[in-house]
DNA sequence: CGAATAGTTCAACTATTATCGAACCATGTC
DNA sequence: GACATGGTTCGATAATAGTTGAACTATTCG
């Protein structure tokens, strides 16, 4: 596989909900989703707040989260942006992300 | 450690989202969850329904469950009663188990 | 007490995930 | 075209999780 422009996403139809919560369970993946719930990001700015992370690793947790459909991942000129599928999410699994995101986060 | 009696649950207030999401997050512990919702169990009835699964195997995703503070697990006589803490998790994480029992099961 | 029953814990093994450097791919700029 | 920029993919290794038989613990019953 090389450089693929366009991302594969699921459909919002066939999206599971282990997948879904599986990529939620991991904090650093659940604390990107918390900030992209105020809006897109470029992947640049999708590194945790504080520390630093190599691109590769990155980029695997963005795979991760958009495999399993919560967030989109498109292509924008050299850039790429990253934003949550909250309609979608909210289509399939109704009230899910609302009660993720007003749980404590710690 | 050796069979110890009751065993440790934490604390409703110190439960956390990832912990939860990830024991939820597996496709046989979901389903024993989905039971519970409607009813305790004992050890025994926690078997996936049609196949058969070792004991120790079983006891091992209650563990997960239950570190997590999805489920308790208390003796009772000879037997062990499985429930879910449903008040707890309601308490602590509004919304999110009625989320997951409402979403479609596959 | 001895045996049966119900289940957890231990230890070893397998399988899945995470991490990260290096290679690679597109786009935009000179 | 050459090069810098922004990111994904590959491949290897480390860490975590799942599976299971065997050993062990507690309880009940004879």
């Amino acid at each position: 596989m090389s450089g693929a422009r366009d991302l594969p996403h699921p459909d919002t139809a066939t999206l599971l909900l282990t997948d879904v919560l599986f990529a939620l369970s991991d904090p650093s993946r659940l604390a990107l989703v918390r900030r992209l719930a105020q809006g897109p990001l470029e992947v640049a700015a999708c590194q945790p707040t504080g520390g630093e992370v190599p691109k590769s690793t990155l980029s695997h947790h963005l795979k991760t989260l958009r495999e399993a459909g919560v967030i989109r991942n498109v292509p924008e000129g050299r850039q790429r942006y990253v934003s949550l599928r909250r309609q979608d999410l909210d289509e399939r699994f109704p009230g899910l992300l609302d009660a993720v995101l007003a749980a404590p986060s710690q």
